[in-house]
DNA sequence: AGTGTATGTTCCC
DNA sequence: TGGGAACCCTACAC
């Protein structure tokens, strides 16, 4: 089966001086990983690597990377999409800038991204409600209003590329045929939630389940062909103002749930023990699998993908990037350490706490 | 320790 | 349909 309830923190990083908001492996070089900021910058790094080898830079306030896609055709090109206004395409210099859709209003910006590269079709959802739909090299076929409000969230099937998912702040997902797009489109399905909706996942194993990430306590799996609502799992995830959106995601291999908790007193069966773990549930059941939990630092945790192979596993925690391997251990005793940590450049869990050791001050956390 | 910074969502007129 | 205050309550720098 899976081994993800022996993963552990190997090492963290912490590249900028702001919240880590999106995270996307590279498609050919197994170890490398594009990782943006709040800021909009953007580092490339391969995680055997000490630093990143190279990083866009961003604007600072107001540059948040909303979303990224490596561009398979020519793997040293990357499309983003940002609250700057803009969706580009960029080399790992941030160079070769090839600007697809740039709004010039700083209250307008895109939120959402994806490019199905058997398709040729870009599409990209804005904070309004509208999603563009381009060809690859950028020509605009059509803008409709799919949603009331601020899309969260836009994406190709990984099998069917004409079958595209919106979610929306505006308590719906929706599924649309991209072959029938009209000035007034009509969706395939609505899928309505009780709250806002952060993403709408298909599955990576087989593109056929949708995962849903709402911005209170619930995940949702809906099933194709008929995307109708299998299951829904209580989970503590709830909204806020200054951290990263936690949404759910799939194992690539088998349709397992990967959520970060936010507890919540108000959630049923809260208590104060309850930690700031990474959950797993498996998908045909709903049932909790496991739970995770980096052994020397607790932030919330939005963000997890795993590896195209579903062997390593990084997150975004705050600042921090974490990234996890299986840990089978041979009979030596785990070291644990409460005290927070800074990464200047990736370290070992271990090595911090060994440098800590030596005579570091003790802080408490209650 | 205490304050300032950060572009998220809702509710009200 | 838009502007502004209230509210959600993290995690950093100084």
């Amino acid at each position: 089966m899976n081994h993800v309830n022996k993963l552990r923190v190997v090492k963290g990083y912490r590249p900028f001086d702001r919240r880590i908001t999106f995270m996307t492996w590279h498609p050919k070089k197994p170890t490398v990983l594009a990782v943006g900021s709040k800021g909009g910058d953007i580092i490339f790094w391969d995680y055997n690597e000490p630093k990143h080898e190279h990083m866009i830079n961003g604007q600072g306030p107001g540059g948040s990377i909303q979303a990224m896609k490596f561009d398979v055709v020519d793997p040293s090109k990357i499309y983003t999409a940002s609250i700057t206004g803009l969706v580009c395409k960029q080399d790992f210099y941030g160079r070769n800038t090839q600007v697809f859709l740039e709004t010039d209003n700083k209250d307008h910006w895109y939120t959402s991204l994806d490019v199905s590269f058997t398709g040729k079709v870009m599409l990209a959802g804005d904070n309004k409600g509208y999603v563009r739909i381009l060809s690859v090299d950028g020509e605009q076929i059509s803008q409709i209003r799919l949603h009331k409000q601020k899309v969260t969230h836009a994406e190709f099937n990984p099998r069917e590329p004409w079958l595209i998912s919106t979610a929306s702040i505006d308590h719906t997902v929706k599924l649309w045929d991209i072959r029938n797009v009209k000035p007034k489109p009509e969706a395939l399905h609505i899928l309505n939630h009780n709250k806002p909706v952060n993403s709408a996942y298909f599955s990576l194993a087989h593109g056929n389940r949708l995962l849903t990430t709402d911005q209170h306590s619930e995940l949702r799996i809906y099933e194709g062909p008929l995307w109708n609502h299998a299951r829904t799992i209580a989970h503590p995830h709830r909204q806020f103002q200054h951290l990263t959106p936690i949404k759910a995601y799939w194992h690539p291999l088998e349709d397992i749930v990967i959520a970060g908790r936010y507890p919540d007193p108000n959630f049923p069966g809260y208590t104060t023990a309850e930690l700031r773990t990474i959950d797993f549930f498996d998908a045909d059941t709903g049932k909790i699998l496991t739970q995770i939990i980096p052994h020397f630092k607790n932030g919330i945790i939005s963000l997890n993908r795993f590896d195209a192979i579903g062997n390593v596993m990084v997150s975004g925690m705050g600042w921090d990037i974490l990234v996890w391997k299986p840990f089978y251990p041979d009979g030596q005793d785990e070291k644990e350490d409460d005290e927070p940590t800074k990464f200047k450049e990736a370290e070992t869990p271990e090595h911090f706490i060994k440098k800590k050791r030596g005579g570091g001050k003790t802080k408490k956390i209650d």
